[in-house]
DNA sequence: GCGGCTGTGTTGATTTTTCAACACTACGGG
DNA sequence: CCCGTAGTGTTGAAAAATCAACACAGCCGC
């Protein structure tokens, strides 16, 4: 079996890390406040540890403080999660997947949203092979 | 911060549920075979029993032997999967989702799929508000 | 100047996860 | 009938993750 970076993570890491890809980047403070079951300040602080010596994840300063962000590429990353659900939800189907967005967006699509995609389709299956 | 059900589990856990998710249903030695650095059966069927507890995973007896599969009803994991996704890496935005998708797909969606797409989209569009 | 905040650096204990070992049962072949 | 194989049930040790405590530094207001 291939490795599969984001599976190879402890629970709290996982958090963590989702939570930098939802907020770009986040004090230590910004971390606990979205932990859900929030250790102390110290115990987030340890996990932000590991997963810089993971290389997961660089910081830079702000001030007084420490401002932490995901170490790659977050086009790479969300590729990657797509792929990763694609695969192990959709027997590996992209338009099986888009459906199902698409079918629980109902009601949250716009108007102008969806007229977007449909150009971008169109635009697909020009240049597509 | 809302709870986030598959964040809960850990790392195994975790692995051994995307395995069961992918192929719908495995017994142990085919779990042990998918997994990234498999342990010995006996550690497969500790980290199974402990889905058992969790109650997040059923098994049926095949002959001689047991068969897992996810406990839930797979259309809500999926929904629950996308949904995370979308929220984590593309601020909830169903529409950039399903953008990156296409583009990840240029090459591997057929004409087929990309067309039907586009009816389903046309729909959406005829009933969404 | 100095006490209180807010931050980091480091270390060690606790808890959970992960793993393997062992005992036992059922079955099929020689 | 007896052995080897292929399973499950259960337990406890080893390793990793999680957490908290403590020490120290800088800054601000009084």
């Amino acid at each position: 079996m291939p490795k599969d970076s984001p599976n190879d993570l402890s629970r709290r890491e996982r958090q963590v890390m989702d939570i930098l890809y939802r907020r770009n980047e986040a004090t230590v403070a910004e971390v606990m406040a979205d932990l859900p079951d929030p250790p102390t300040y110290s115990a987030v602080r340890s996990i932000l540890r590991i997963l810089m010596e993971k290389n997961l994840i660089t910081h830079r300063e702000d001030g007084p403080r420490y401002v932490y962000l995901p170490a790659v590429n977050t086009e790479r990353a969300r590729e990657d999660a797509l792929k990763h659900v694609i695969r192990t939800f959709f027997d590996g189907s992209a338009e099986q997947a888009v459906a199902a967005v698409l079918r629980m967006s109902d009601t949250t699509l716009s108007e102008a949203e969806i007229e977007s995609l449909r150009k971008r389709i169109s635009t697909t299956r020009k240049t597509g092979r």
